[in-house]
This record gives C-alpha cells, sequence and structure tokens, in this order.
DNA sequence: AGCACGCCGACT
DNA sequence: GTCGGCGTGCTC
C-alpha cells in the first residue's frame, strides 16, 4: 500500500493527514477523503511517504483510503506553491486556503457570461508621459517586475492598462485584472471589450458557484489568450500561459480578505507574479503607504512613474472647505448642510450641471436618542446603537441582523420625541429634496443599489441626465468617470477623521482625493466642496493643493514615530467567545503573559500592546479581545506566532484568529 | 469546521 | 421517563 499526504479541507495547521491509495496519485491531485466521521476534500501534498517518520510513528490501523481522486481537477504546481506560502504566511491551514479559495465544484451548469472584444482602433492618442509610461514598462514584460503608477485621478491610466494588456495579449498571453469591487467591472467591461481583441471574462460575486467554476476550467484550458477582470478571489485563477497581472487601485482595502483566512490579494499577486516570473503593474492615485515606500527606496524608483496631471484639457478641481460651525439660515431647516453649502448646489444646478454630495453613511440617522431621559437604542448582540432607516422605519444594527420598528414613543421613560444622532446618505436626500423639490435627486448606495441591474440603470440614468443630484456613499468615490459633474460636495468626514487607527489619516485622505476626482473630470472648472468642523486640519490643506508628495512625508514621519507600518510589521490575535468572564481572565492571564515572557526570552524584537477589547467588543454575542504584535523583523514576528501556536492549549469556547498585515485593528 | 458523545433542564 | 440544549474532544 502506498501513502500520500493530503492537505484536508479542515482547520488544524498540520502538514496533511496521511491516507492510503492505490495508484496513478500526482502532487496536486483534489481527492475525497473520509475524516472521522464524514467525507472531506483534500489535496495531495506528496505520495511517497511510507519510509517517512510520520508514516512509521502513525498507528497503522489509523491510516484510512483515499474514496476518489476528483476528476479534471489537479492544481497547478504554481498554484499549490501559491497555497503553500499562504499557508505559512498567514498561519492558516493549508488544506482550508485552499478549498476556501477554490470555487464550490459545480451543481447546475447556468450560461457563462463572456465579451468578445472587438479590438478597434483607440479613439484618442495617449499622451506623451502614458506613451513614455507604456514603454518602459513593456521593456519588462518577460519577467517578475512590480511596477507602480502613481497618476491623480483623470490622469488616464486605463489608458496605460489598455496598452500593456494589449501588448501581452499579442504576445500570445493571457492577463488578470484586479479591481476593489464588483461595482467596477461594468465600466472596464466597456471599454476594455471595445479596444481589445479577446475574450473577456468577469469573475465577481454575482456569480453563480457554476459560473465561477466555468471560468475556471475554461482558465485552466485555454489555448486563446483571454482577459479575466475580477474582483480580490480571481487573484486564485489559474489562468493559462499568464503573462501579466494589473492591480488597479492598489491602495483599496476590499483587496484584504478579513473573514476566513484575511489575506491581501495585492500581497497575494505579488507572490502569484514571482512564481510565475511575470510583471505586476499596480495603479493608484493615492497609494497605500505600504507601496509608496516600497517604491521610493534607491532600488523601487525605477519601477515608480508618477503622473501629476490629468489628461486631455482637464485640471484638477479647486477644493474649498466650508466651515460647518457657521450660522445657517434660522428659517431654514436645512441641517446637517449650512447655507454655503447649500448656495453652492443651488447655483450648479441653476447651470444645469450634475451634483454629487458624498455622504459616508447609510440610513437615516446615525442613532437615535430619548431627548427626556436620554436613551439609547441598543442591539441586543452586540455593543453597537442601532440605526435609524427612515424609508424603512427600522432601527437596525449594523453588524448582525438585528431590526426592531421604530417605537413611537421612548420605552424607558415614554417621552414622545426621540431625536435623531448624526447623519447618513437619506438624511441628505430628504434635505435635499424639501430644498429642491422641482429636481430629481437619487441615492447612491448599497441600500438602494443592490444589483449591477440596478447600478447600470442608475448610472445611465445619471449619464443621461435625468438625474440632477445623486447622494452616495463609497460607492460613489471609486473610480466613476461623470462626464457632466462639476460640483462635488463631501460631509460627514468629521466622523473618520476621529477614527481611533492609526490608519485614518491615510483613509481620509484617500478618500478626500478619490472623492475629489469625480469633479471635473473632463473639464477645467470641477468644484469640490469639504463641509467640515475641522478647517484647521492639516490633511485639507494637502487635500486643497493636490500635494501628495507632502501628505506622504507627513505622514511617513508619523508612522515612524508610532512604530506602524511601513516602520513595523503587525499581527493581530483576535480572541473570542461567547462567555467574557471566561475570556478576560483567559486573554490577560494566560495569553499576555506567556506572549511576553516568550517575547522576553526570545523574540526581543517584538513588541505586544493588549490584551485590549476589540473597538466593538460584542458581536453577534461573541465577545473578542485583541493582542497586537509588531516587529520590524517579519521572521521574528512569524517565529513567535508558530511558538504561541504550539504552546498554547485552548478552552473550546475560545477561539483565536490570527490576522498578518491587519486592516481592522477591531 | 463538522460531527458525535455526554451530561443537564423541561416537556408528552 | 426522553428530547434537545451546547460543552468537549477528535479528525491520518
Amino acid at each position: 500500500m502506498r501513502v500520500a499526504r493530503i492537505a484536508v479541507n479542515y482547520p488544524i495547521k498540520n502538514n496533511g493527514l496521511l491516507y492510503h491509495y492505490q495508484a496513478n496519485l500526482n502532487r496536486g491531485d483534489v481527492v475525497e477523503v473520509p475524516l472521522g466521521k464524514r467525507k472531506e476534500l483534500g489535496c495531495v501534498i506528496s505520495t511517497d511517504e511510507s519510509l517517512s517518520k510520520e508514516y512509521l510513528d502513525t498507528p497503522k490501523e489509523k491510516i484510512k483510503s483515499i474514496i476518489q481522486v476528483m476528476p479534471d481537477s489537479r492544481l497547478e504546481e504554481s498554484e499549490l506553491q501559491l497555497f503553500e506560502w499562504m499557508a505559512g504566511y498567514y498561519h492558516y491551514s493549508l488544506g482550508q486556503v485552499i478549498f476556501d479559495c477554490l470555487p464550490n465544484s459545480l451543481k447546475r451548469p447556468r450560461a457563462l457570461d463572456k465579451t468578445y472584444g472587438e479590438g478597434k482602433d483607440l479613439e484618442f492618442i495617449p499622451n506623451n508621459r502614458q506613451q513614455y509610461i507604456t514603454e518602459e514598462i513593456r521593456k519588462g514584460l518577460n519577467g517578475f517586475n512590480r511596477y507602480l503608477v502613481h497618476g491623480v485621478t483623470g490622469s488616464g491610466k486605463t489608458a496605460i492598462y489598455l496598452d500593456l494588456i494589449k501588448k501581452t495579449l499579442e504576445g500570445g498571453k493571457s492577463v488578470l485584472f484586479l479591481l476593489p469591487e464588483i461595482n467596477l467591472t461594468p465600466q472596464f467591461t466597456t471599454t476594455f471589450s471595445r479596444y481589445l481583441k479577446a475574450t473577456i471574462f468577469s469573475y465577481h460575486s454575482e456569480l453563480s458557484n457554476s459560473q465561477k467554476y466555468q471560468i475556471w476550467q475554461m482558465a485552466r484550458t485555454t489555448k486563446e489568450p483571454a482577459l479575466i477582470l475580477g474582483v480580490r478571489s480571481s487573484v486564485f485563477i489559474p489562468l493559462n500561459n499568464l503573462g501579466l497581472i494589473v492591480i488597479d487601485e492598489e491602495h483599496d482595502t476590499s483587496f484584504k480578505q478579513d473573514d476566513r483566512c484575511p489575506y491581501n490579494a495585492r500581497d497575494v499577486a505579488t507572490k502569484k507574479a514571482q512564481l510565475l516570473k511575470i510583471p505586476l503593474v499596480m495603479g493608484s492615485a493615492t497609494p497605500s503607504l505600504e507601496t509608496f515606500s516600497a517604491f521610493h527606496t534607491e532600488a523601487g524608483k525605477t519601477n515608480l512613474f508618477e503622473i501629476k496631471e490629468r489628461a486631455g484639457n482637464a485640471f484638477l478641481p479647486s477644493v474649498e472647505l466650508i466651515d460647518a460651525r457657521e450660522k445657517s439660515d434660522k428659517e431654514l431647516d436645512i441641517w446637517p448642510l449650512v447655507t454655503r453649502s447649500v448656495s453652492a448646489i443651488r447655483e450648479a444646478l441653476a447651470r444645469n450641471e450634475q451634483v454629487l454630495v458624498f455622504v459616508n453613511r447609510l440610513g437615516f440617522a446615525n442613532y437615535m436618542q430619548c431627548r427626556a431621559c436620554g436613551h439609547q437604542f441598543n442591539c441586543p448582540n452586540c455593543s453597537v446603537t442601532l440605526r435609524f432607516y427612515r424609508r424603512k422605519n427600522i432601527l437596525a444594527c449594523n453588524h448582525c441582523e438585528y431590526k426592531e420598528p421604530l417605537p413611537n414613543q421612548c420605552p424607558k421613560c415614554s417621552c414622545l420625541t426621540l431625536t435623531h444622532k448624526g447623519f447618513g446618505t437619506e438624511k441628505i436626500q430628504d434635505v435635499l429634496v424639501k430644498l429642491f423639490p422641482e429636481k430629481v435627486i437619487e441615492r447612491f448606495d448599497r441600500e438602494e443599489i443592490k444589483t449591477f441591474g440596478q447600478l447600470e440603470g442608475r448610472l445611465n440614468d445619471f449619464h443621461k441626465g435625468k438625474v440632477d443630484l445623486m447622494v452616495g456613499t463609497q460607492m460613489l468615490s471609486k473610480g466613476h468617470n461623470f462626464e457632466k459633474v462639476k460640483l462635488v460636495l463631501i460631509l460627514g468626514i468629521d466622523s473618520q477623521l476621529n477614527f481611533p487607527d492609526f490608519r485614518s489619516s491615510e483613509r481620509v485622505y484617500q478618500t478626500l482625493t478619490q472623492v475629489s476626482g469625480r469633479a471635473g473630470r473632463f473639464s477645467q472648472d470641477g468644484r469640490v466642496l469639504i463641509q467640515t468642523l475641522n478647517v484647521e486640519n492639516k490633511l485639507f490643506d494637502i487635500v486643497k493643493n493636490h500635494d501628495f508628495d507632502q501628505f506622504y512625508k507627513d505622514e511617513l514621519k508619523i508612522r515612524e514615530l508610532c512604530e506602524c507600518p511601513p516602520f513595523k510589521r503587525l499581527a493581530m490575535i483576535h480572541f473570542s467567545s461567547r462567555f467574557q468572564e471566561k475570556l478576560i481572565p483567559h486573554v490577560s492571564e494566560q495569553v499576555g503573559p506567556m506572549l511576553r515572557s516568550l517575547i522576553w526570552s526570545n523574540f526581543p524584537d517584538v513588541t505586544i500592546l493588549g490584551p485590549r477589547p476589540a473597538h466593538i467588543e460584542k458581536k453577534s454575542n461573541q465577545f473578542t479581545w485583541s493582542i497586537l504584535l509588531k516587529s520590524k523583523d517579519l521572521a521574528q514576528l512569524h517565529n513567535l506566532l508558530k511558538t504561541f501556536e504550539m504552546n498554547h492549549k485552548f478552552q473550546s469556547s475560545i477561539s483565536y484568529k490570527i490576522d498578518i498585515d491587519p486592516y481592522n485593528m477591531l
């Protein structure tokens, strides 16, 4: 009997489990194996284990036999190596990494949407800067190279991608194009299919399992070069003969997965490009500090391309602050807007322009409070207040499924007046409707837009001029081209400015820059108004002057002082339990001291913060406390985590999760 | 993660 | 008396 090592889809981190097999088994084969009293999928790591120490140490009666080899599903060596790297880097079970990242096997096949590009000639001539950059990057298309195109919004990064993709496809190789969210796929599909002559697939969460599976099968067998346009998880598609990976909006936090294996698609893509010896091109108007600093070293500089001006005849918009503390018209109930914001909108509408209003919050009121006794409506399952949605007239939790109708009096003191605290898109829409009753005012947020159809409908209406004012969240800020918009109003940025996270400045800077980027993309007089209570904040001057060098210079100084990335690497360990009274002593009396003593004795370059309660301590009746580890030495960080995992025996009511390069400091 | 075993409360 | 809650332990 022969023995194979199988990475089984279950959460224990080991080198795989041993199974017997008959013949004809290869590394990478996907197999079905018995596991306890059930069946699970696994992937063959190695086949000849009959002489291994582990086999000799295992009681023979424990070793079971593989049930079957799944047809047509062998993983490429490079895929397997990528997964092995991920399991090690993210401290995650190899079997789970593999089967979380592969699409579930097919159920009932549905038609697959693919687009054949028309391959038309360009209707525009790339400018000198664009041409220079594409030519420089073209030189490095035959091996692993990492490029960053740091170009302001509207600088024409898409034209650069297009050229490089075209070049790669003409060379007979396929291309993977990653973008942060599903909402951006239609616009890129349209552009790319116009100018490229190749099959284009888009890959995102709206596809069914069987459609994903079909793309997977096509990708690994296709002889013709193809383009896949996809979100985070498409980084795992084993596209045959891959010649280039492009990541648009490199800085976007959507590339980080936060459930299951918390990988960052940007970093996985980098590893993949290394393994396949192909180039990776990243683009952003607002690169992350990690990426920015990597390209500002002596070695990185040659692969950095900056574009400081917009393409065509467009200029960057002017940015003005509006002091939200200013007194507004007493007779008009326009809160949370102020008079200057309203007049600017009125003037723009009078010129028949379209206006965008950005509010980074859903719903009507952030929370409700009783005027008499101060009672707040809390979620029974989470440590947060409930948000009020006026259209549905409900109070709903942001973190679990809980919702309740808004009562007409305070449940505690029966007072009839409940006051609205904070505002979201619904509230702004209402105020604008009251102010401009003759105008068409729509919302552009997750509540309103849940499918592609709705997205395209709303965008079409807007492009056709059927909508005058659009109020939206993040969704609005990412990458869209609104040709007729000159005025953009930004509200509610203050709450983000005060968010307790070392990345809050970076996020606000990125949001402001990206949202501003929607203004005047095709004109000389784009205008952005930021209504804020913190007019003296230096960040606003930087945004006003479009001075990204200054932003990175200031922010890097702060990051160095506070020992944060890119100067130090981070790892979080989250501990969760349904029982707060078990969790707190366990984490603070057992785990904390143990980690501190390990650091003291063996890992001097690691520093530890916490344990402390998570930003939201209770979510869906699960309590979480976290420990943050920092080190300039990544190897020490990893070794400490490994030592911690080996040495620690857990109570089963407490689970933990490691997050490498965390984004959510929770 | 699943799944089963096993020990405690509340139902026909 | 059993049904079922979830705490505990195991998976080659």
